[in-house]
DNA sequence: GAGCACTGC
């Protein structure tokens, strides 16, 4: 037996099967790889525009025009007395793209070393790499470089690395002490995501066994001592002995004027197009364009298309024409880089988004922001064991970021849809993700680094216990950990790994299917996938269409079947990297040929927690739990005959509570793989 | 009949 680690799936576990030379993988996989219906996940490498008021001035009079620059000297002294420096300053100060400059300036990269910067999206990893590269005149990839998953561009002699959290998590498995760095700056911290929290908890750890290290923690808001009490681990009482600091930069280029409504509102919806449309009156002469920020798609497309009536009516009698735009990550490619267009002279953009717009992406050209107060947030129940997505009030940190989009290149206003009272009343930031998510991939990863105790591991901040214990509850039933709660080891041959490799690269892209929203492009996308259904569930019908699309590869076949051509070359570079794993492993790629039910009763293996039956109601429920369950509608599934028994890779709540990623079983096979956690009388029951 | 946003040796 042995255990695996991949740096896609969290964890392949493979187990000898009772049966006689069979072997089956076993396999888990992280939650949030389990989503589907993304954006076009290379959508924003492209849309990634960053206004730049100072284009016509030289790189360096434009380095030095950053409120950064003012602190420069000073960064580079606390660096000398401090190991930790926290760093706030607000989005436009410079720091992402200037502190490694001047850390490259004051000699941090001698004698080899390299200074390192995470970024929690790709895309700004390589913005930033590219715009660092420019500043210093420098081919990219040389001096200045990047790492990405799937895309190193960085050589021996790159000295500023930016790069993923998920990368910087990845080299500490092979370089615990991180030596080859000197310093490293983990930038956009505020954002608090699962990695940001784990490597922080780790860095405390490596900062503590090498006093050379330096950290850099940026971000933009209230977080600073917090984050500072947290890396000063030291022992007397006197400031003296202070490891960690905080730095404070003046922030955003231009002010931006905030209103609050006088009574609270009823409908938000309505109050940002009321509020659109007024700004568009009352404001005809200061030209710019408007951002609204919505929760979800629905209220979104139920905004553009009231003002879209009301802009219809202005075209007539007004001098400025008024164009609403949609913009959220389902939206099509060639939709999305309409809000990036510049409007004719005559018009002005409104454009109405979900939180994508608050971080992801950046919009130019907009002088007024409109906040609804609230945000999606995605939200895991310890108790159920269930993702939802719920409504929440966005916290005053949130409503900042908002504000600041309107301030980029010149003075804006912002509105928001609520009273001063209220806002005084949000929450100061929104819970760390690490707070409201599944921990068992956390657990799982902090394992593999070494962490054995994770209950006592120091979390910046700590997860509820609940979820640990869960975690690992879960990590134990699967055979991942032992009594000791160590690391298992298991090893053994098997008869379709070549099967499953695919389906786990399958379901780490999200958005395979394209859904057209409307009309007769959204029929004859079911049609064509309709070919590639098959009884046995969503997985074997992922597997399906990778066979499919392996013999063409074209662009032009996964238009015909309306599968998202990116999102499946993605999967091959997944698969790939799985594929060499296996063979690093010595472990055999095996393909099942015709025997479906040995890949079945693989995943049977994997997520075999997650069984639900059909109850005499017409609904399904868990075994575990009882709770009723839907298959949800994009699951090939729904329009078929309801099968007696599922595997689910994901439950989400909606409207309804939803099954996705739905596997057929025999009731049996569970009794068969997971004996401890299933017996016979509690499956014949009912 | 449904979709906040990201990410990985």
């Amino acid at each position: 037996m042995f255990i695996f680690e991949t740096s896609q799936i969290v964890l392949l576990k493979i187990s000898s099967l009772r049966q006689k030379n069979v072997v089956i993988f076993n396999f888990y996989v992280g939650d949030n790889i389990w989503q589907e219906d993304k954006a076009d996940i290379d959508a924003h490498v492209s849309t990634q525009f960053v206004y730049n008021a100072n284009n016509s001035l030289s790189l360096d009079v434009q380095r030095k025009r950053l409120p950064i620059f003012k602190v420069k000297n000073h960064i580079l002294y606390l660096l000398e007395k401090y190991q930790t420096l926290v760093l706030v300053g607000e989005t436009g100060c410079g720091k992402s793209t200037q502190v490694p400059q001047y850390l490259l300036e004051a000699g941090w990269s001698a004698d080899g070393k390299i200074i390192g910067i995470t970024e929690p999206r790709r895309v700004a990893a390589t913005s930033l790499a590219s715009r660092v590269a420019d500043e210093r005149n420098c081919i990219l990839g040389a001096e200045v470089g990047y790492a990405i998953r799937f895309d190193d561009c960085n050589d021996e002699t790159t000295k500023i690395k930016y790069m993923t959290e998920g990368i910087l998590l990845r080299e500490m498995m092979g370089d615990p002490l991180l030596t080859k760095y000197s310093i490293i700056i983990l930038d956009e911290v505020h954002e608090r995501t699962m990695l940001t929290d784990i490597i922080m908890g780790l860095l405390k750890k490596i900062l503590k066994k090498r006093r050379s290290l330096r950290l850099v923690v940026s971000s933009a808001t209230v977080d600073a001592e917090e984050l500072r009490d947290f890396f000063n681990s030291r022992k007397s009482s006197s400031n003296e002995d202070d490891l960690a600091t905080i730095l404070s930069v003046e922030g955003r280029l231009h002010p931006v004027d905030v209103h609050y409504l006088a009574e609270p509102c009823a409908d938000y919806v309505q109050a940002v197009v009321d509020t659109a449309l007024k700004i568009h009156r009352n404001e005809e002469q200061q030209r710019g364009d408007i951002l609204a920020f919505l929760t979800g798609m629905d209220e979104v497309d139920r905004a553009v298309s009231l003002l879209k009536e009301h802009a219809e009516r202005i075209g007539i009698d007004k001098q400025l024409k008024l164009l609403p735009l949609p913009m959220y990550g389902s939206l099509p490619y060639k939709d999305q880089l309409r809000v990036f267009q510049r409007a004719p002279n005559d018009t002005r953009k409104v454009i109405v988004a979900t939180n994508i717009a608050e971080t992801s992406i950046t919009i130019p050209n907009i002088t007024c922001v409109i906040d609804c107060g609230f945000v999606k947030l995605p939200w895991f129940d310890v108790e159920t064991q269930t993702n939802s997505l719920i409504v929440a009030p966005v916290s005053q940190a949130s409503a900042d970021q908002r504000a600041g989009r309107a301030g980029r290149h010149r003075p804006g206003k912002a509105y928001r849809l609520y009273t001063e009272e209220a806002f005084a009343a949000l929450p100061v930031a929104t819970a760390p993700e690490m707070q409201r998510s599944d921990l068992a991939p956390a657990v799982l990863q902090l394992k593999a680094l070494g962490i054995d105790n994770v209950l006592r591991f120091n979390f910046p901040s700590a997860p509820p216990s609940k979820s640990l214990l869960s975690a690992l509850e879960l990590l134990y039933g699967l055979g991942i950990i032992d009594d000791d709660g160590r690391l298992t080891n298991p090893l053994g041959n098997m008869g379709c790994s070549e099967e499953i490799t695919t389906i786990l690269a399958m379901l780490q892209v999200q958005n395979v299917f394209i859904r057209p929203a409307g009309g007769q492009a959204s029929i004859k996308a079911r049609i064509a996938h309709r070919k590639f259904e098959v009884a046995e569930g969503d997985l074997l019908t992922y597997l399906n269409i990778y066979t499919a699309y392996e013999k063409n590869k074209t662009h032009s076949w996964c238009q015909q079947n309306f599968i998202n051509f990116k999102a499946i070359k993605r999967a091959t570079e997944i698969r790939t990297q799985m594929r060499k794993l296996i063979k690093k492993l010595g472990l055999p790629l095996l393909n099942c040929g015709i025997n479906t039910e040995l890949i079945l009763r693989c995943i049977a293996a994997g997520l075999f927690p997650y069984a639900a039956y059909l109850h005499y109601t017409g609904v399904y429920r868990t075994v575990r739990g009882n709770r009723d369950l839907h298959i949800h509608p994009n699951s090939c599934l729904y329009t078929l005959e309801q099968p007696q028994w599922v595997l689910f890779g994901e439950i989400q709540q909606t409207t309804k509570v939803y099954m996705r990623e739905l596997t057929v079983i025999k009731p049996e096979w569970l009794v068969e793989l997971a004996p401890h956690f299933y017996r016979r009388t509690a499956i014949d029951n009912d």
